[in-house]
DNA sequence: TATGAATGAGTCTTCATTCAT
DNA sequence: GATGAATGAAGACTCATTCAT
């Protein structure tokens, strides 16, 4: 029964995709999720630990999956200025397309107690480290400045797309977050280059 | 008595700084609040309407002191990339000098309902205006590119001190954020000189 | 306003005594004693630490205090014979008097936790010591048998007594406990005398 | 297949009072009972109504066990001395030497809504009729007090040995509980005998 | 103004019981 | 008969807010 089992695991988190992003996790209830999921309210304790549980493993689930899709495009890519420009297309174009899931990872999941944000930190470092590597790699190549410090530079480029996608969803996404590639990968790239 | 009045005011916010950075916005009752504040729990509510209030007032306030400093040093920079400089080693300093309340704003108050983000953009909107102007400065005087997209460059700029100090504060502080100043003041001049 | 507190603490008490009698401990919610008592639910936790705590209480304040009664009245007894038989009497008028009381010690109170039954075994103790106290004084003056196991004795004087009670109660208190006194104590002489 | 039928009724009841006895009735679940006799939780429901029937059964087959064991023997005895010694002899051997049986009749199956306690109370009663006939049996060969209320005696009686094996459990079975029965029966004869 | 005792709405979680397979 | 996933009712407890003093 591994398949079914799979199956409502995901529609909860699916449903809980929705119910955070329309009412926040302080205002979703349990009971909101599970009728959204057309499960009963026990049945969530089947697949959860508890409520917060839901929110940890929507990142773990949701989120990591986006972030394996970010390696594996940059492990295509021939260059490094192609793995960043690739990975920032990605990760804008993604949100973009999930913009429910954009506004729970923006939004809601900075909204939690600390044992929360250990858990999300766990889920970003592959990000982080993914971005670092790309630096080391532009380095090597000489297509970066050697004197680059990495750590504060990969703080600033994801510190940097993460608030342009924040500010895409507060302007309740009235323009498109791709459109904004170009631009943002220029800054980097003029920030990095040699 | 308006001295008094202020002055009990200012003394509840210390006391919510206080307490919020320590157990977080959702674990920081008003019962705790007004005994770290020596207060009954019902004179709060003389100087503050509910308990998000606190927080919305907390951001006002002292963010809004702050952002005045940034806006009161730049008006007296000499130019575009003074300015930046600026604002990033106050921004930085600021912050460093006071951890509870670069705690709050960078963990806490973002973990509130729609309504307050609302508020918060609002204290925060000067600043990203102040940033604007000074792009826009350098780019009159000649010394940032032309084509700079200032909307978006004031997002990367925002977000990428933002989670330069967000890092410094999760990093627990082990190393001194005022040191980061020049490789950032640095990523962001090469990515805005012509 | 220490008055007023202990007033509404009894007042709970009293509620909680006739709720529990009533309804049993697991089948009496936190609001019906709290209706009866005339307060809010909240209310109840200002002056107990849990449900388990109203319990606790109940038995400490007002068992306690019928134990304080038993070990007074022995100490007025002029021979161990005459302490038996006054403890004994009062014992069953004291829960001939109190009902509710006298069903909440012999049947709801035993419905509970292990935590419960050490708290409750505290409070018994003292009857315990006093009983084996009789005892001995009877032992020492020659009233009762130098062979006597006083631990034994004691439990089964006190299981006893306690017997008699429980067996009134399920009877639904169709007749009079006090009228078995003469028939208990005679029987716990015989028992004893040398 | 009735055999096999009884079988597993008797798995579950075996089940039951282990379980019953490491965690009380509260905490003892269903699924709890369930693995502990190795099968699943709904097959419970098709030996017993209820949880409360586990525990009603439990209390009529093993106890009703016991107190037939109780009266074959007293019926054995040659005179009413005798059969008192034998019924409290055999009394506390059983129990000590079912220790998880002597802890659920003594300690759990007190937790009980008053419907469980009416049941109870009808498995007791075939053994305090024995103990009332053998009292009874007593007087009219003249070896006890004719004057004796044999109502009153009965419920001592039971209520002093009830108390011996409880204290004796709740010493945590530090001493023999089997040692006691001289001490106990001697008690009784003096209290009863012309 | 200040107090803090009292309020009571709100919700996560448990677990006995059912029923489709 | 046997299973065990699903159900959903039920309730203890918290805490922001009020208001009589």
């Amino acid at each position: 029964m591994a398949v079914g089992r799979l199956h409502k695991f995901e529609g909860i988190l699916d449903a809980a995709v929705k119910v955070f992003a329309e009412h926040g996790y302080h205002g979703s209830q349990i009971s909101k999720i599970a009728k959204e999921a057309g499960v009963a309210d026990g049945t969530i304790y089947l697949y959860f630990k508890n409520k917060e549980d839901i929110l940890v493993s929507l990142f773990r689930e949701r989120l990591g999956r986006l972030i394996g899709k970010f390696e594996a495009s940059a492990r295509d890519s021939k260059s490094a200025e192609d793995a960043l420009r690739t990975i920032c297309a990605l990760h804008y174009a993604e949100l973009e397309r999930h913009p429910l899931l954009a506004h729970v990872t923006q939004i809601e999941l900075r909204q939690s107690a600390l044992a929360l944000r250990k858990e999300i930190g766990k889920t970003l470092k592959p990000y982080l480290r993914l971005i670092e590597n790309v630096l080391l790699d532009g380095i090597a190549s000489g297509a970066f400045r050697p004197e680059l410090n990495v750590v504060l530079s990969r703080q600033l480029i994801f510190g940097a797309m993460d608030e342009a996608v924040s500010s895409w969803l507060l302007s309740e996404r009235k323009y498109s977050l791709a459109a904004q590639v170009e631009g943002t990968v220029d800054f980097f790239l003029r920030a990095l280059k040699s």
